[in-house]
DNA sequence: TTTTAATGTGTTATTTTAACATAATGATAA
DNA sequence: TTATCATTATGTTAAAATAACACATTAAAA
C-alpha cells in the first residue's frame, strides 16, 4: 500500500482508522425505537457516529455524539462491541452513494469502529442531523431500512448486548420519563426481551425489589382504569444495580 | 501538533494508535493464572498485546497474538472492553523505563486498546516470549506484580467481565482439560467467583444441566475417596449456552 | 346506564435454592 | 492389619422464587 497524503492525514484533529457509532434508543408507543440520519441529498440512512478526536477519550467522543444528536447530557452510554472486521462493508458502494459528499480517499480506507449504545427519554430528545446529513429521525427498531455501511448488523448486535445486560444495568431508569406506570415499564420490558410477561408476575418482582416508589397521581385519560405513577428511587436502583440483583426471565 | 514522521508511519503495515491486549488465563493448582511478559533486560511486566495489520480484522490479531504466545488455535477469546481515555498510563515513565528497546516517538502518541480475555488449558500452553520481551510466564490472578502501562486495571475488569459473562460463556470447557473431576469444576467456579461454594448443591445444578458426561473412570492418587472424572457433552453444552440457561449464583 | 378492556390484587402448585447431615472411599499412619 | 481422616458422593428439608392461574376495580366510551 503506497503512502498517501500523510502530511494531511496526520495534522488532522482525529484518530486515523478508528470511529464510533451510537445506536440510541427510546421508547415510544410501545416500541424501541433508534435514531437515523439521512444523508445529504440522498435516501440513505445511517447510525450516528463519527471518528475520535486526538485528544479525547473514546467514551468521551461517544458523548459528544449522543449530545450532538439529541441536545442529552449524562446519558446511560455503554460501548458493546468493536467492529474490526477488515471489510466489514462495499467500501465501493459506500463511495459511489455518498460521492457528492465525502473526500474519496477520506473514506475509502479500513476502518475499526466502537459500537455504543444509549439509553435516552424519548421526550426530551431533540434529533440534529450532523454536517453530513439532512435528517435526524426516530425509527421503529424493528422495521429500520437497509442503511449505510454495516449499521443494521451493528444495531443487530446492539439489541443482543442489551438483552443479555438487562440485569446489570439502568435500563428502565434512562429510556423512560421520570414518572412511568408500571404497565408501561411493562411493555418496555416486553421491547427488549422480545416476548410477553404476565402482568402479575412482572409487577410483583418488580415492585418487591424495592426501587419503585408509588406516586399518590395516577396517569389519567386512558379508556380504562387509571394506573398508578411510580418513579425509580434512585438510590435503591443502583444499589441493587452494584449487587447484580435485577435480574429478570 | 504538529505532523511527524507522516512518511515512516503510513508505510508500516500497522494502524496506528490502535492495540489490543490479551488477557490470557488458565487454572492451575486451584489458581486462576494469568500470561505474563518480561521485558528484554528489565524486571518489568506487561500483558501479551500489540498492534493490528493494516489488512487484518481485529479478532484476527488477537488469535494470532494468543497463537503466538500460547502455541494454541482455535481457543475461546472474547473482547470484554476499549481502552480509549487519552491518558491510560503515564507514557513519560513507559518511555524511560523502555527507552533501550522501543523507538520513543512511535510509543509516544495516544493509543487506544481493544482488551481481550482468552481461557486455556493450562497443559497445553508453551509460553513464549515475543520480540521486545525475554520471559513469558504464569502469574497467580492474585497476585501479579506492578505492570506497565495500565495492564493491571485491564486485568481487573477483564477479571469483573468474566464473572458477569460466566453464565454464558463456555468457561470450563476451555479452562479445564477434556476430563476433570468435579471438585476441580468447582474449584475454578470458586476462584471466578471469587467465593466458595457448597459442593452438594454446585454438584446437584451443574448435573441438573446435562451437559456433563461421567466417566467409568475414578482419578486415582489422591489422598482420600478418588472423584468420578467427567467430560462436556459439546453439543448440549452449547445449546445451554445459546439458551443463556448456564446462570449461576 | 351499560359495556368494555385495561389495571390492580390475590391464590396456589411447582420449581429452585439454600442450608444442613451422613455414608462411602482410599491413602496414610498407627 | 486396622484405625484414622480428609475428601467425595449422595440425601433431606425448609424457605424462597417462579409460573400459571382467577377475579374485582375502574374510567372512558357506547
Amino acid at each position: 500500500m503506497p503512502p498517501k497524503k500523510t502530511i494531511l492525514r496526520d495534522a488532522a484533529p482525529y484518530l486515523p482508522e478508528l470511529t464510533l457509532d451510537c445506536v440510541i434508543l427510546s421508547f415510544h408507543e410501545d416500541r424501541l425505537k433508534v435514531l437515523l440520519l439521512r444523508w445529504k441529498g440522498t435516501q440513505e440512512w445511517s447510525l450516528p457516529g463519527g471518528p475520535i478526536q486526538r485528544n479525547e477519550a473514546v467514551d468521551a467522543a461517544a458523548n459528544r455524539i449522543l449530545k450532538e444528536r439529541t441536545g442529552l447530557d449524562d446519558i446511560f452510554l455503554q460501548q458493546f462491541h468493536v467492529f474490526g472486521e477488515v471489510e466489514r462493508y462495499n467500501r465501493e458502494e459506500i463511495r459511489h452513494k455518498l460521492k457528492h459528499l465525502i473526500d474519496p480517499d477520506k473514506w475509502y480506507e479500513r476502518a475499526v469502529s466502537v459500537g455504543y449504545y444509549a439509553l435516552v427519554d424519548y421526550t426530551k430528545v431533540t434529533p440534529t442531523p450532523d454536517a453530513y446529513t439532512e435528517q435526524c429521525a426516530w425509527w421503529d427498531v424493528q422495521h429500520t431500512p437497509a442503511l449505510l455501511f454495516d449499521h443494521n448488523h451493528i444495531i443487530h448486535v446492539a439489541r443482543q448486548a442489551l438483552r443479555t445486560q438487562l440485569s446489570w444495568q439502568p435500563i428502565g431508569y434512562n429510556l423512560l420519563p421520570e414518572q412511568f406506570t408500571l404497565p408501561e415499564l411493562q411493555r418496555l420490558y416486553e421491547a427488549i426481551l422480545g416476548k410477553t410477561l404476565d402482568p402479575r408476575n412482572f409487577q410483583r418482582k418488580m415492585l418487591s425489589l424495592g426501587i419503585l416508589e408509588r406516586l399518590a397521581e395516577r396517569r389519567r385519560g386512558g379508556a380504562h382504569k387509571s394506573p398508578y405513577l411510580y418513579r425509580f428511587k434512585k438510590e435503591q436502583y443502583e444499589l441493587k444495580l452494584k449487587e447484580g440483583n435485577l435480574f429478570f426471565t
